[in-house]
DNA sequence: TATTTGACAAATC
DNA sequence: TGATTTGCCAAAT
C-alpha cells in the first residue's frame, strides 16, 4: 500500500490517495500551496468536495506536520488570518516573509491558490 | 452511540 | 463597519 512511501512522505509532498482521512487529505491539500501564495479554509473543504470550513480548521489546527505542511498559508475567506496554533503574529510574520501583503491582521487574497480537482489515486 | 468542539462562511440586521 | 445567527462537518470526548 501507499506504494511504499509513508503516508507522512505523500502528505508532505502534496499526494492524495484512496484511503486517507479527511484530515490527512486536507494536509496533503494545504502542502500544495506554494510560498507566496495563500488559499482559505473554504477553498480546501470546496477541493474536497464539501463546505466544512470548519473541519478544515479543526484539521489545520492539530496539524502534525507543520512546518513541512504550510498551514500558516490558509486564512479565512475574507483575508483574515483568523487563526494560528503558534500565535497568529507567528502566522503573519512567516507570510510577510513570503512576500504576502498583510495588513490589519489581512493577507491579500491576489496570490490566492487555485486547486486542481483532486484525484484520488487509483490503488495499485 | 451521542454530544461537544472549533484556526469557517454566508446571510441578515 | 460590526454584531448576531444559522448552516456546515470531521474529530475528539
Amino acid at each position: 500500500m501507499l506504494d511504499g512511501m509513508s503516508l507522512e512522505q505523500l502528505i508532505k509532498r502534496g499526494e492524495i490517495v484512496e484511503g486517507m482521512t479527511f484530515n490527512q487529505k486536507v494536509w496533503a491539500l494545504c502542502a500544495q500551496v506554494p510560498a507566496g501564495s495563500v488559499t482559505t479554509y473554504g477553498d480546501i473543504a470546496q477541493a474536497l468536495g464539501c463546505n466544512g470550513a470548519r473541519a478544515v480548521g479543526n484539521a489545520l489546527n492539530r496539524n502534525p506536520y507543520a512546518p513541512e505542511v504550510p498551514c500558516h498559508r490558509v486564512v479565512g475567506s475574507d483575508g483574515r488570518l483568523t487563526g494560528f496554533a503558534g500565535g497568529l503574529p507567528a502566522k503573519e510574520a512567516l507570510l510577510r516573509a513570503e512576500g504576502v501583503e498583510v495588513r490589519n491582521g489581512r493577507a491579500s487574497l491576489a496570490s490566492r491558490h487555485h486547486f486542481a480537482p483532486v484525484r484520488v489515486r487509483l490503488s495499485a
